[in-house]
Parts: C-alpha cells; sequence; structure tokens
DNA sequence: ATGGGTCCT
DNA sequence: AGGACCC
C-alpha cells in the first residue's frame, strides 16, 4: 500500500505462493483470513487484489527503518520478527520522572479493563509516562516512515506483547498491575502464551493441562519432570505473567538467508540453477551488510509422504576466506565458487544416484564477522575497558558501509575485535552504573516503611498479599516494557540505514500501502511494538562488568528467584516491586557467559550472548545508496 | 503452509 | 545438525 497508495481501499491480499500471507483491513471484512489459500481467499472475495509477497527486501528494510528510528528514541531495542519490537525505556521514565510533577501526570491511550479517565496517573506515575513514551513512538514512526500499529505498555515483555493486542487497529494499551491476573486469564488456551510453542502445548496437554490456571496451578515437581528445571519455570512463570528476560538489543543480525519452496525438483541441472539463484541475491545483500561470513549452510526439506512436516536437513562448512574477502568487497566472480561449495554440500545431503524430490532449498551465511579495522590484536580488546555499551557511535553516522578496508568502521560493537581503539568507546550512555552489587537494601526494598523486611518474609503467603495489595495502590508501577508496532506500508530508503520492523512477513509489507491504520475494521495488521518501561534500570540491565560474584543464590537458570521468594506471592506483587527484587537478584548471576565452548577466533569476540552491550547501529544496512 | 529469524541442546 | 520458539 505503501508503494501503491491506489490499493488502499481495495480488498489486498499478501501472496506467496499458493497461500495469502497476510491482507489489509479491507480484505479482512470479506473474511480473508492470515494462512489461507488463495483459490479460498477468492471464493470469499472475489475482487481480492493479490500482491506477490515473497521477496523480502522491502519489508526488511523498512523493518530495519522502523528498528532504527525506535532506537534513535531508546537505544535498547529488541526486535521480533519483522514487525515487532521492544524497547526497554525504564531509563527514559526514570529521567522524565524527575521532571515532571506528579500533578502534571496523564495517560495516553487506553488501559486494560480499565477506563483511563478513571485511573489517577499519580498512582501509576511510571507506566503513565511510558504511555507517553509509546504515543510519541508511534507518532514518530507514523510521521517519519508512514506506518501505523499498535503499542503496549507493561513491566516486562511478555505483558507489553499480550497487551498490545488489546485494542486492535492503531492503538496503544497499558496495563496496570493488578490486573495482569485477568489479561492472562483471558487467553483462550496456553497456545496464546507466547513462549509456548506447539510442541510445549502438545506435552502440556498431555499432562492435562489446556488452560493458563492449570499452567499456573501445576505442581512445579512435576512439571520439571517433564521438561527439565528451566524450562519449567520459565513457562510456569509466563502463566503467571512473569518474564525475567530482559529487552536484549538486536543488533545486526546473526545470518543472512534466503530460499525457495516448490513443488518438486529433481535433477542437479535445476538444483544448481537455484542454488546459483539464491545465492546470487544471497551475496548482494552480504556485500551490502559489509561483514565476513565465515560460515556457509545449505538446507533442504524432502518430499517426504510421511512425515512432511518439518524434515528439513542442512550441512555446513567453513568459508575459504579468500572468498569470504571477496564478499564483503563485491568481487564478481564469487558466485561460481561459493556455487560449487553449495553443491559439495548438497551432495552431502542427497545421494544423487538415487531419485530425490526437493520441496525447498535454503543458503544461509553466518557466523559473520565484522572486519573492523584492524585486525588486531585480541590483546587490544582487552585493553579497553569493559565491553560497555557503545552505543552509538556509529549509529547514526552513515553507513558504515561497506566497505573500505581501512575505515573504521564501525559495525558493532562490541566485540569488536579489534579496532582501534576508538571506536569503541563511545559508551557513553547512560551511565548505567554499576551500583554495586549487592547488597543494597534487603530484598523488599519496596515494602510499606512500617514493615520489616525480615519479618515480612516469614509472613503467611496471604498475609504478606494483604499487605502488598494494600501498599500497593500507593504506589506506582513501573512500567517496563513497551512495544510498539507498526504496520505496514514501506517504502524505503532512506536515510542511513535500515529499517524498520513491521512487515511481518511477507505479507505484511505488501500491504503496505495503504492502510494502516486507519480504523478499525479490520485488519491488517498490526502489531506492535512493545514498549516496555520501567524497569529499574539498574536491574535490567546487568551489564556490566563483571561479575560479581557468582551466584549466590540459585542462580540457575534464568528462571529462579532468590531463595526466598516464593513465585506465587512474587507474582502477585507490585511491579515495581517485582522489578527490584529481579534486579537485585541478576545483579548477583554473572553477566558474561563466556565461551562455553572455545570459540574460534578470539575468544573475546564474543559469544554470541553477549550481545548486550552492543548497540550497534545496526541499521547500517543497506547503504543509502 | 511462506520466508524469514532467534537461541538452546 | 537439529529442535524449539517467534513473526
Amino acid at each position: 500500500m505503501i508503494r501503491n497508495p491506489s490499493l488502499r481501499d481495495l480488498p489486498l491480499g499478501i501472496q506467496q505462493k499458493y497461500i495469502i500471507v497476510t491482507s489489509n483491513y479491507v480484505a479482512r471484512q470479506h473474511g480473508v483470513t492470515k494462512l489461507m489459500s488463495v483459490s479460498d481467499a477468492k471464493e470469499k472475495c472475489p475482487q481480492l487484489v493479490l500482491v506477490n509477497g515473497e521477496d523480502l527486501t522491502c519489508y526488511r528494510e523498512m523493518s530495519y527503518k522502523v528498528t532504527d528510528l525506535l532506537m534513535s528514541h531508546c537505544p535498547l531495542v529488541e526486535r521480533l520478527g519483522f514487525d515487532e519490537n521492544f524497547v526497554d525505556v525504564t531509563e527514559l521514565v526514570e529521567s522524565r520522572l524527575k521532571e515532571t510533577p506528579l500533578s502534571a501526570l496523564s495517560f495516553v491511550g487506553h488501559i486494560y479493563n480499565q477506563e483511563t479517565s478513571a485511573v489517577s496517573a499519580k498512582d501509576y506515575p511510571r507506566l503513565a509516562i511510558g504511555s507517553h513514551i509509546a504515543a510519541e513512538l508511534r507518532d514518530a514512526v507514523h510521521t517519519k516512515l508512514g506506518l501505523t500499529g499498535c503499542a503496549g505498555i507493561a513491566s516486562n515483555k511478555l505483558l507489553a506483547k499480550l497487551v498490545s493486542g488489546a485494542f486492535k487497529p492503531n492503538q496503544q494499551t497499558t496495563l496496570l498491575p493488578e490486573c495482569t491476573v485477568t489479561l492472562m486469564h483471558s487467553l483462550s488456551g496456553l497456545r496464546r502464551v507466547p513462549g509456548v510453542g506447539p510442541r510445549t502445548a502438545q506435552r502440556l496437554q498431555a499432562l492435562g493441562l489446556h488452560s493458563v490456571s492449570d499452567l499456573q496451578l501445576f505442581p512445579l515437581v512435576d512439571l520439571v519432570k517433564e521438561f527439565g528445571e528451566a524450562h519449567a519455570k520459565r513457562i510456569q512463570n509466563l502463566a503467571r505473567g512473569i518474564d525475567v528476560s530482559m529487552v536484549t538489543p538486536t543488533g545486526p543480525p546473526q545470518s543472512l538467508s534466503d530460499e525457495d519452496s516448490f513443488k518438486k525438483m529433481s535433477t542437479m541441472a535445476e538444483v544448481s540453477q537455484k542454488i546459483e539463484e539464491l545465492l546470487a541475491s544471497l551475496i548482494d545483500r552480504m556485500h551490502k551488510d559489509g561483514r565476513q561470513p565465515m560460515t556457509f549452510r545449505l538446507t533442504i526439506r524432502r518430499l517426504s509422504t510421511a512425515n512432511k512436516w518439518f524434515n528439513r536437513e542442512s550441512r555446513q562448512c567453513p568459508i575459504p576466506s579468500f572468498l569470504s574477502q571477496k564478499i564483503a568487497l563485491g568481487s564478481s566472480d564469487v558466485l561460481t565458487h561459493l556455487v560449487t561449495v553449495a553443491v559439495k554440500l548438497f551432495h552431502k545431503l542427497v545421494d544423487t544416484s538415487e531419485a530425490f524430490h526437493l520441496t525447498l532449498i535454503n543458503v544461509c551465511f553466518c557466523n559473520l564477522q565484522s572486519r573492523s579495522v584492524s585486525r588486531g590484536s585480541i590483546a587490544s580488546f582487552f585493553s579497553h575497558k569493559p565491553p560497555q555499551k557503545p552505543q552509538s557511535s556509529s549509529r547514526h553516522t552513515g553507513p558504515p558501509s561497506p566497505r573500505q578496508p581501512i575505515s573504521p568502521t564501525p559495525t558493532q560493537s562490541h566485540g569488536r575485535r579489534g579496532g582501534s581503539d576508538y571506536s569503541v568507546e563511545e559508551r557513553t550512555g547512560a551511565s548505567r552504573s554499576p551500583k554495586t552489587s549487592g547488597l543494597e537494601e534487603g530484598a523488599f526494598p519496596r515494602l510499606p516503611p512500617d514493615v520489616d523486611p525480615d519479618v515480612f518474609k516469614v509472613l503467611p503467603q496471604h498475609i504478606q498479599e494483604e499487605l502488598l495489595s494494600n501498599f500497593q495502590t500507593e504506589r506506582s508501577g513501573i512500567p517496563s516494557v513497551l512495544t510498539t508496532d507498526l504496520e505496514d506500508q514501506t517504502g524505503f530508503s532512506h536515510i542511513f540505514p535500515e529499517p524498520l520492523k513491521r512487515a511481518s512477513q511477507s505479507v505484511r509489507s505488501e500491504e503496505r500501502g495503504a492502510v494502516c491504520r486507519e480504523y478499525d475494521a479490520g485488519s491488517s495488521r498490526e502489531d506492535g511494538n512493545e514498549f516496555s518501561v520501567p524497569q529499574d534500570p539498574v536491574g535490567m540491565r546487568v551489564e556490566h562488568d563483571n561479575s560479581s560474584k557468582s551466584v549466590t543464590s540459585n542462580s540457575v537458570s534464568g528462571a529462579d528467584f532468590p531463595h526466598n521468594v516464593d513465585p506465587c506471592v512474587f507474582s502477585q506483587l507490585p511491579a515495581d516491586m517485582q522489578r527490584e527484587l529481579l534486579s537485585e537478584w541478576r545483579q548477583q548471576k554473572p553477566i558474561f557467559k563466556m565461551p562455553s565452548r572455545p570459540s574460534g577466533t578470539g575468544g573475546a569476540s564474543r559469544d554470541k550472548k553477549t550481545k548486550g552491550p552492543q548497540t550497534n547501529n545496526l541499521l547500517k544496512y543497506f547503504k543509502p545508496s
């Protein structure tokens, strides 16, 4: 729709192969649904206009533009697919809170299950501020990129995401902590809980669990028997509305892939041709990215009578370094060489002396390394301060673009290996200082002043809840996450880098143009971004350093609580109290996981998970031509 | 399903 | 290399 506004008021469907992956609201009014076959859709809506959405380029570009724009307002942005972003606005909220009188606070948009006019913003100062930030972000995305979408404002990612869909086209909703229970109970089944996929839902069903409350109340011990401790705790917490995961800045993609599916392919000639076609566009994308892929992977799907359902098989291999350099440099004869590599992998997958029938081929570059400048040594990495959050520098600075061997290209910060010295540091930001770890106060810092935390801890649950609920009405909530989403449209190009987010699949994207969400009805999609607000700054972010100690209490996987906290009680606590508890608890955990496996090149590089600090600008991505 | 992605085992 | 999850 963005590309062709004349489609805006017509029923529009985005087609990939023989299915409508998404559609605008006009088409939805005519009964077109999300993964409907083209034939069923045409039957329901003969006038349906179809746009092919198999090429995700436009959506990807727009998607990064959105992420980039959000990052320019607040650096902590985590992408989820092409059309959703989580933004941790805790720090922004805290700084605005310091400069605004309580009397000047208000809410913007909807409040889940309550009348906005009936809620006092003074009682939830952080969430109220979060609602304004979400509105500003949605407005920026709309005015600068032409996309509309929804946002959810809550104390964690799970909740922000779930509440963002409460009011559908192009609206935003804030979740007050006391409505968490209602929101979770409103879900029609366990599959609606993000993080519970088809497999987990099936296993839960086998245990006799169907609803969110079934999972909330199921004995953890028994759940652990089925799923293991970490997974069991995680999903049960999710059912209770608890999500301790951080908003992890996404940074540039970890892999780039290109694939095509078809009815059937049975000859080597067709296979090499398809591989060549896919590789040509992948190499082009890789070149624009500017990083060097160290690994290549080929994936296929066989036509299988039985098991049609996900049988994908893959083989991967290191990319000879002369080739990966050429890719980054944009050399023209790379294609042939890579086709050779791919065909060799293909033969490891398929015995071509026998008949074969493929249904899909995927080519992927992963283990992407930024060639930063100096290839310096690992020593230079250690000499810098710790990986701070680099942030940005590059972000706005133009496309880092590709190229140029020497330049200090920013690209990622983080791990950066190498680099001259400068780059790295920019840090900035905010200082999130480390606050030392430790103890600062007790575990329950925000109890009413007349309650001793040590006494509180040993009280029966119902008494604790009563104390807290009385106290809670006086405190504000803390927001935490927001998500925003946007819709569609696309356009492209741009300024710097990258793009946006939304469009989830191709589908969405194509729609683009039009619509957006004007008003209701229908549909398109929207989705959103979620902003979470609140958290304490300190809490979520852990970054820094080192570790302090290792774990104190249980540590275990991410899902547990400090030893004296019962999850059931915890879930009833006011959001800001939860946040502080989690913060403290997280500070005791080691921050970096270190290479569990010997990594390759410099260990310094990082470990993937360490992404935290890297903010990078992602976006740089395709250059502005 | 489609055409992408993520992280964990 | 595969599995699970997300869109």
